[in-house]
DNA sequence: CGGTGCTTTGAGCATACTCAACATCAGTGG
DNA sequence: CCACTGATGTTGAGTATGCTCAAAGCACCG
């Protein structure tokens, strides 16, 4: 099946590109678009919840959203940052399996969820398109469950800010800076580690000279290569 | 023993039921159906490796499959055991992201990738089925990972008693005779534990009275209500 | 300035791991 | 039929990694 996006030729867009439409023709976009309105939220209100009926699927349009599932007795694991382009609440259930919520301000495109369906066999290559997008959230998810299994809290945190350091790269951006506009917490709920220790690691790999810091939220990776290594466990996990 | 769906009624049909095929009318099927073929393996066989290139789509038919990735030092992951219904390969990459591998042996249905794609357009509600099939994988990559970075041992292994025996249940098997298939190791690797700790819970459980075990594969669910609690951390997590 | 929320650091501890021995089981061949 | 073998499972002892609890440091904001 098809692999859009890595060819991204500019395109002349009416409207703000989605990245739900990437790949298709001018009046499928248009036709899609008419579906669509905006949502706004600010940092750290909701956009859905866990148990939600699922009336409509999001696309992050600016910001950085965090999905999150609870424990009954309220431990969080958050299974996604996501970014603009990203899709919220597929899924063919009729209520959402985790909570959205706005990490930075955040601005979102809805798409209702009925009127989709109905116009997906009309549309050729949206069905393809929904396909990839779940496909590739799947694969990142079976990343993490690597992480989350099998690394240990060293190997995680560089794991971390190297993927933060790839979608950089992606989206055009210097990778060697990155930007963490999510607090501990959220970082040690993603990792599945404790706050203190996502603290005191990236205390140890600014101490290594592995990375720098800048207010606490802006990262500096001053030796890549290292930091693969020690994502990898391919450093004897030395201690300085 | 097919899973076809839920309801179980006795179908006259030309072909073993595929998952894939689910809800779409004859021809269709029929369709679907010229372009496949079988593919048997033993139990420790590899499917496909980790980085292969990914030119077929599997639909485990009989058996169970796991499907794991490694560190490069060689811890391992298992993201999934694929029972029958259930589809491996899917993903839009050239290379399939992890290692596929009969836990017994195991007879799987072979889709060559490029024939799929080109039909897929063309057979309505196939799309559609392979998008719920990928979004429901999504859904139960999104659970684990609740489990594993914020789930303590016990948890992990009553939760996996439990999901076994509602996959029992939607069989329309007895939810409280739980088989395993796969080895302790398989389990750990599943759970992000070690083998040590897997038999050690299982013996705890087994002392307090929630399951039973004959030769330690087969498993009795003694007090289902118990071992829910126990699963979500209810329980004062007691030590006999 | 004095709050409030986030981050860092410290000390002690617990959960789950490692290493090691032993038990059990299935399969194999004498 | 039984002893041998290799794989799998269980149990024990000690330890390490990462957690909890606690306090102090910082930044942002009214």
């Amino acid at each position: 099946m098809l692999a859009y996006g890595t060819t991204q030729v500019s395109l002349p867009k009416a409207h703000p590109a989605l990245a739900i439409c990437d790949g298709l023709d001018a009046p499928s976009q248009e036709q899609l678009f008419c579906l669509t309105d905006t949502k706004k939220v600010r940092a750290k209100q909701a956009v859905f919840y866990e148990g939600d009926s699922c009336s409509h699927l999001f696309e992050v349009i600016e910001g950085v959203v965090g999905l999150y599932k609870l424990t009954p007795d309220g431990r969080r694991q958050i299974i996604g940052f996501a970014y603009p382009g990203q899709l919220l609440g597929t899924g063919f259930h009729p209520v959402h399996a985790y909570t959205a919520e706005a990490i930075s301000d955040a601005k979102l495109c809805r798409y209702p969820r009925a009127k989709l369906e109905m116009i997906i066999e009309k549309i050729p290559g949206l069905g393809n398109r929904l396909l990839a997008m779940t496909a590739s959230a799947l694969s990142a998810a079976h990343d993490q469950m690597l992480l989350l299994g099998r690394k240990t809290a060293i190997e995680k945190v560089a794991s971390f800010v190297l993927l933060l350091s790839e979608m950089n790269e992606e989206r055009g951006d210097d990778p060697e800076t990155v930007f963490l506009p999510m607090t501990r917490g959220d970082i040690a709920d993603y990792l599945g580690l404790a706050v203190e220790t996502v603290s005191r690691v990236i205390t140890q790999l600014r101490a290594m000279g592995v990375i720098d810091l800048h207010h606490s939220n802006h990262v500096r990776l001053r030796d890549m290569d290292r930091l693969m290594d020690l994502a990898e466990g391919d450093e004897p996990a030395f201690t300085v």
